[in-house]
This record gives structure tokens, C-alpha cells and sequence, in this order.
DNA sequence: CTGAAAGCGCTAACAC
DNA sequence: GTGTTAGCGCTTTCAG
């Protein structure tokens, strides 16, 4: 005979434990013990109080709990947008770690021109624990005022020469690096660089390395355009670049999307044959590289190392400000040829 | 000779509006006013007290001022995952606008087999002012739980057959019924159906109006694979599908993630022309669909309009639980053969 | 315009 | 085990 639960037919808005406590006949603590893991409680009165709970409706109110724990178990995370298909995966498996480390996750985007010290001071007031940035630079003053609340920052896909945030990100100078040897062993010799947005560090990174690499081997950038991450740009910029005179043979791509664009143009607006008369590589990895119509050759990004160091920075409240880079990969697909050993072609 | 503001080297962890009061010689209440929009306080005061705050760190607490205020002014958003390609964007545009009407967004996600009600009644204890939930379904047990508690749930591109929960979503069916036009009009014979999960309310509509709409005109849906919403399906999906005798000549994905897959199989592995062998048909318009190596055709989900929609509700707080249906549009690229009048064929 | 006081709903000692 | 009590940091009457 289980007896039908009684359930108001319409919920006074707000059930508080006192509500809760008169109907179990306990006082309001016994309901707050009720419901956390070790407050000490008989097993039966447990029971009994979230049944309660349960009929009224009743819902600890986490605002009221953080107020005097002094903790709210929110991360925020800031992302510029997530129009880079790499940072919708970083999201999801960092709400989802984050979850399973019992941590919310407070998502914050700034659109062009938005205000992002007023994003960061919202976050403050809402006391999240710690606050993930990426893709975005906070400004020197933000990153001190956090450091100054205790709250760890950490930059993401980003770095900042503060001594008071973290930074975790992969290795785009070496990056950067790959790419040019690659160009450089399957024998190409007009190199471009197709760059995202110019003031950032990952675009700096990788067109240095890319640079850096071609410049100790004897060769030279011949044409670099950079503006935004987007696959419109990649197809605007190789078109530019491939339908002048002495067209570049390699086209580096500071992101895959880029590339993607520019493989599409180069096949289908300048008819040319990708890798036979240029070469094309991206940045990042994401899903659409290795989809059948592009195979495009990259350099992979740890993502799932990243968001390790990421979380491990969050969640042990690491002591020192860090700065983690982790190692990438190169990728080959189907546009790049293949290299030459280079000891044969000098050999002569 | 503007002074130089102290700060102090070590904040201690907490600044209070008390701490404040203190050091701007006013009681603690002038300090909220201080931070108030509608604050009775004078100019001067005010000035003075912000100056203060800032020396020394302060932040309002907005989980002391939500307690009193009994309003959190955050949202919840409950996405399955971000791997259909739309959700980035409209979680994106989701954030933005309800930024811009001073609102947070607390972000959730949900993996495989992950505990759906527990996610939102963690919602719950934070005292989301609303709910909005995209591909996923919740149990009518918690919807109950949300009608009781006041708050308004929105499901966005899935319905329920519950009076409790708002639901806006596209019109599946019309897109369905607007493929097998399409392929009916360009003179297709053989059709199959390959579609995401099979128990989503969406997949069920697209399906049912394209088989429907090929019942009316005498036609007959011949295979329906269903699984999930990927590349990887779609590319399994078509190889099995048209690899076989008597294969379809007409093709309509539920994604156009599934059709992307299914295109570079129907190319790349089996050899076919598309859309002379084959047509392919997706469904939602995501950017991928219009790169130049897909120019998938595709029905488009007006995801503006669907937004705005989930908007008005969150924000206008809507009375009576609604359902929502706006129009999709048929977007006519490369995938599709050109319609023959449909008159003139029959006309002998 | 400013200050004092009463909570918002909860946890965490502290007694019993 | 359970009840009592003192706040967590803030907003909001209500006096002055």
C-alpha cells in the first residue's frame, strides 16, 4: 500500500528547508544534513525528510549555500566564438569534466567590439572558481585584479607575458616548423602564408615558426596575408594569391578552416591540382580536415592534452602562474606530396 | 597631481561591502546604493565610494545579492553535445542576446547515458530563471518539476506532447514533404531515407513528411537506415545503400552532417555522379553545406527565427506553455538535379 | 540623502 | 543524532 503523494497543485514558488522541516516535524538543520553526504543523520530521519523534500518540491538553493561556504563550484569560461569547429569540443568535454569534478560552468562570449572587462567583472561578481579564456586576450589590469582576487585565470590557445595567469597551449612555433620542412622535402619553393587574425599569438607563433624554419633552410615567405580564421577569408586570400603571376606552390594556412577555403579555391576557382601544383596545409585538425572531399594535411593540436593540463590547473588551484605547451602533430593527408629525402636532391 | 591609488599587495581573499563602507567613512548600505543603477545617493558619494571599491578590490557578490533579490538572472542551456554543427552557433547568438539583456548563461551538456534530471535539478539549485534544452527530451516527471518551481522550460528543436514545457522547433515535417517534391519533380524513382536517432521527435518528422509526401504522389519510400546524426553514419549509411543492386537514386539525410558523409562515399567510394546517379538532399544549412566541394542541397532551419522565438519566451516569461513551428525554406544547390514541370512528364 | 535593522536560505559550530 | 545559534554579503524598508 504505497500512499499517493500529495502534491500541491500549485507550488508556493520558493520551498525552503524551514518549509520542508516544519512538514517532517525536524528542525531546519536536520533537513540541511538531509541533504549533504556526511552530515550526520540517522538513516530512517534521512529518508523520511527527502521524502518531504520530494512531495514539496523542495530544492537546496545553491545561491544560499555558496554564500556561506564561500564557494560556488562555477567555472567561467570565455570564449570569443565558437566559429573555430575546434571550440565546441573544448567546451563540451570541459563542461563535461568539469561536471564530473561536481563544477558548473558559466559560458561567456564576447561578440566584435564587446566589452570584455565587463564580461571578466560579472564573472568576478558571480565568484566563479576559476576562469578559462580562449581565443581572446584579457587585458594586464583584468588578468591582475583576478590574480589579486585569487582566482586562477588560465588562457587557453593564448599566452600573455603576466606573471599572474596561466597559459596552456600547443607548440605553434613548432608547428610552424613541420609545415616548413614538409614544403621544404617534397621539394616546393614559393611559399605563402594565409594568416587568421594578426594580433594573435597563435598567428604569430606559427607564421614565425613557418618562417623561421624556410629562413634556415635557405628559402623565404614569399607572400603573407592574414585577417580572420574564417573559410571565407581562405578562399578570398588564395584566390588572391594564386591567380597572380608567379603563384606561391605552398600554401600554409594558420587555421583549417583557411584552408579549407583555399583548397576550394584553388581546385575549384583556379582549376588547379591540389597537391600536384600546390600543396596545402591547414591548422588544428578538426573534423572536416579528414572528411573524404578534403583530406587536408594539418597539424593536430592536443586537444584533449590541453584541457588535461587545463582542468589539472583548475581543479588543484595550482600553485605557480604556468605556462604549458604541449607537443603537436604532424599530420599527412592527401595535400601535401611526398616528401623527397632532401639528402638525395642536394647529393648532386 | 592625481594621487596614486594604494593598492594593497595582498587583497584578502574577500573584499565585503563592509570593508568598503569602512574605508570610505559611510555605512554599508550607501555602498550598495553606490552600485545600484536606481540608488538614491549623491553624485559625489557615489564617486567616491566606486573610487574606494576599486582600491580595494571590491566586487558586489551576486550570490548575496540574489538571495535577497530572489532572482539569479541565470539561464540554463542544456545541449546533448555541440557536434551538430548549428548548436555552436546558437548557443553563440543564445549567449550574446541574453548578455545583452543581463542575463547569464550557466551551460550544460549531457554524455552518453549521462543522468539527464540530475543535470537539471542541479539547474534547479541554481536557480535558473529558465531552461532551455536542445536535442534532448526530458522526462515529464521534470517537466512537472520545472512547472511547480516556476520555471520555464524551453525545448528547443524537440517537442513533447507536455503542457508544461514550451517547444520550439522548425517544421520538420514541411521539410520532409518539400525533399520529396524535389526529387519527385526532378524525376527520381528510387528513395531512401537515412536518418539520425531513430527516438528523436525530429528525426521522426522529416522522415514522416517525406514518406507521406511520396505516398500522395504515388511514390514509395524504399530503404530508411536510422542511427545518429553523424558524418561517419552518412558515410556507412550510403556505402551500404548504394553499393547494393537496385540502389537508390534519391537520397535524404536527416543532417546534413549524415549528407556530407553520404556525398564523399557516394563519390569517392562508389564511384557515382551526384547528382546525375544520385541526389542528396540534408537537412539544417550549416556552413559546411555551402563550401564550394559540397554544395549540398538542403532544407534550411531558420535558426534566427527560432531563437527569437526561445527569447520571447525566456524573457517575456510567456504565460501558457506554447509550441512553436516556424517555416523552413528549401535551398536549391548542387546535390539536386534541376525540377522537370512535373506537368509535361505526365502529359503523354 | 544616509544609517540602522531585518532578513534572503543555508551551513557549521556548539550544546544537549 | 538533533536542535539552537550565528552568521555568509547583500538589498531594502523605514527612520531620521
Amino acid at each position: 500500500m504505497t500512499q499517493q503523494r500529495k502534491k500541491p497543485s500549485k507550488a508556493p514558488a520558493n520551498v525552503t528547508s524551514h518549509d520542508v522541516a516544519k512538514a517532517a516535524g525536524v528542525s531546519q538543520s536536520v533537513v540541511s544534513r538531509a541533504f549533504s553526504a556526511n552530515g550526520k543523520i540517522a538513516p530512517e530521519t534521512r529518508k523520511r525528510v527527502l521524502g518531504v523534500a520530494q512531495d514539496l518540491g523542495y530544492h537546496p538553493n545553491a545561491f544560499a549555500r555558496s554564500l556561506v561556504q564561500q564557494r560556488t563550484r562555477i567555472v567561467g569560461v570565455l570564449i570569443a566564438r565558437l566559429d573555430n569547429h575546434l571550440y565546441p569540443k573544448v567546451l563540451d568535454a570541459f563542461t563535461a569534466q568539469l561536471w564530473a569534478a561536481g563544477r558548473q560552468v558559466m559560458y561567456f562570449n564576447v561578440d566584435d567590439g564587446g566589452d570584455i572587462d565587463k564580461v571578466l567583472r560579472t564573472a568576478l561578481q558571480y565568484r566563479v572558481e576559476a576562469m578559462v579564456v580562449a581565443s581572446i586576450t584579457l587585458s594586464s589590469h583584468m588578468a591582475e585584479v583576478f590574480c589579486d582576487a585569487g582566482i586562477p585565470v588560465v588562457l587557453f590557445n593564448r599566452y600573455l607575458d603576466d606573471p599572474n595567469v596561466h597559459a596552456v597551449s600547443c607548440d605553434n612555433v613548432a608547428g610552424g616548423r613541420m609545415v616548413a620542412d614538409a614544403f621544404l622535402d617534397a621539394g616546393h619553393t614559393r611559399f605563402a602564408f594565409i594568416g587568421g587574425h594578426p594580433d594573435t599569438s597563435t598567428n604569430h607563433d606559427r607564421k614565425g615558426g613557418f618562417m623561421t624554419r624556410l629562413k634556415e633552410r635557405g628559402a623565404a615567405l614569399s607572400y603573407a596575408l592574414e585577417k580572420d580564421y574564417s573559410y571565407d577569408w581562405g578562399r578570398n586570400a588564395a584566390h588572391h594569391l594564386l591567380s597572380q603571376k608567379g603563384p606561391p606552390d605552398a600554401l600554409f594556412c594558420a587555421s583549417d578552416l583557411i584552408a579549407l577555403g583555399a583548397l576550394d579555391t584553388a581546385r575549384a576557382e583556379c582549376g588547379l591540382r591540389v597537391p600536384e601544383d600546390v600543396a596545402i596545409v591547414g591548422f588544428d585538425d578538426i573534423e572536416a580536415a579528414s572528411w573524404q572531399s578534403y583530406a587536408l594535411t594539418t597539424v593536430q593540436q592536443p586537444v584533449d592534452l590541453m584541457l588535461a593540463e587545463t582542468l589539472a590547473v583548475i581543479l588543484h588551484k595550482d600553485s605557480q602562474p604556468k605556462r604549458v605547451t604541449v607537443p603537436v602533430t604532424f599530420v599527412e593527408r592527401g595535400t601535401t606530396r611526398p616528401r623527397v629525402p632532401s639528402g638525395e636532391v642536394v647529393a648532386l
